[in-house]
DNA sequence: CGTCGGTTTGATCTAGTTCAACCGCCGTGG
DNA sequence: CCACGGCGGTTGAACTAGATCAAACCGACG
């Protein structure tokens, strides 16, 4: 757990932050700039499968994810878990327990991962002398929620086939968006039992699932991996139109 | 649709909202009540089945639910609907079109129902000149993300039988909260149809699975509306521990 | 009295689960 | 250097929760 955090002394500021230079964030003024700077308290570094954030936690912080992959999920007594959605550079990790303050879902790390860690007991300052930043987590929040509406279209409605291949799509977009598909080809750092607990799916039937789509050159899996060779053709199994345009906030 | 909309005149003002009085909403100080006074444009009133926000929609506007019940779906192409969450007497409705732009889901009411009407035009003035109330809508939005967490953990790993009793005793819950409970028995105003696109299951094996909560004494079913009997008797059949103490906000 | 929306029930079918075994890879310890 | 064990993926066979199909029922309402 814990001992896999290690703070990182080198602080980058945040009007150099690596994420900034991607269109898809909005830009910032810079009195804006200049408080997140100040909101933000240092990085943290934590290696995969590490578990900083735990259903029940009353500490919570507030990070943005900088760089990495990550996943928020809940699970019942016996075991079985549910994953409700990933964590890509530029998300905003634990803002139910900031809010709320108790985290009721777990969330895991499935790289190395950088977050930026802000302190808990400034937001109310940052909503009250800097509104349309306040307006920003509140986007992000909705967001969110918006996310969280098509994954339940999907684990309710959808069939094995055209979950997996939303699914995929899905993250391919996000992951794309954050500038993590630029030419390269792209590895989803999942195995099939991430994919099977995002889907409500047992394993053996999304190991079948996953093969049709690589046998229709969808896919290729590679060990922890999954390689997204044709996204168009994705959404054309899941019926799914793509993610729409809008620029985010970077908190 | 439209036509099954209709101003109301009289105008309540928010300082007598008959939600105010319940505990489980915490209390605002004057000047808060005030401004929610005035970003209040007026009253809607609603017959069961029309629908307000459909998918889609820019011009949405920002409501909070006053009395009656709604629900929030998105739909597939082929017609396959999943409902996302039930809307009750102090929720908040239309956020995601405020806040984002534009609606990704639809909403129906279920009876009739009389909505607060908010100049959605202000809500920048809200952020800017009370903070306390830009981070309520915050903590709302976080709210809703939490119950589609779990709506999500229920269709996902649950089985019919605990997903139908998890259902059933989650709104029954957040129905007495709002006091719809007092005393006299609750009916909730939905259809096995409802239930059905609510758990991620054709109408026949919901039915089915009704019938078995029937038969324990657990509810009883009349015509269009769901009769919980033993509340406790449900959560434990759904493995489930109940919702959190938090006072919540009302704007 | 007929029709319509919603519920009920039985029969049949299938998508997805469970069980079980096996494979290939990689890291560890002898 | 090799044996071992564990993790992740793969495959087949048997099984079942839940879907689909079809028909009837029942109360409300015009």
């Amino acid at each position: 757990m814990s001992e896999a955090l290690s703070a990182i002394a080198r602080r980058v500021p945040c009007e150099m932050c690596p994420l900034r230079g991607n269109p898809n964030f909005r830009p910032f003024m810079p009195e804006e700039l200049k408080f997140i700077s100040t909101f933000k308290r240092g990085e943290l570094a934590a290696d995969a499968g590490s578990m900083i954030l735990s259903e029940g936690s009353h500490s919570a912080q507030l990070f943005t994810l900088l760089s990495g992959w990550a996943f928020r999920y809940k699970s019942l007594e016996d075991g079985r878990r549910q994953i409700l959605n990933y964590l890509l550079p530029g998300d905003l990790v634990g803002l139910q327990g900031s809010v709320i303050g108790e985290m009721q879902h777990s969330v895991e790390w499935l790289s190395p991962v950088i977050l930026c860690v802000f302190q808990r007991d400034s937001l109310p300052t940052l909503f009250k002398n800097h509104p349309g930043l306040a307006f920003d987590i509140t986007w992000l929040a909705s967001r969110e929620e918006r996310m969280l509406d098509e994954n339940l279209l999907s684990v309710g409605r959808r069939s094995a086939m055209e979950r997996a291949a939303y699914l995929i799509a899905f993250i391919y977009q996000r992951a794309a968006r954050v500038g993590l598909a630029q030419g390269k080809r792209l590895l989803i750092p999942i195995s099939q039992q991430h994919v099977a607990d995002t889907l409500g799916l047992s394993i053996v039937h999304t190991n079948k699932t996953l093969r049709k789509l690589s046998d229709r050159k969808l896919i290729r899996w590679h060990g922890r991996a999954c390689e997204v060779l044709d996204e168009p053709g994705l959404r054309e199994v899941a019926g799914w139109d793509g993610l729409g345009e809008d620029k985010r906030p970077l908190i």
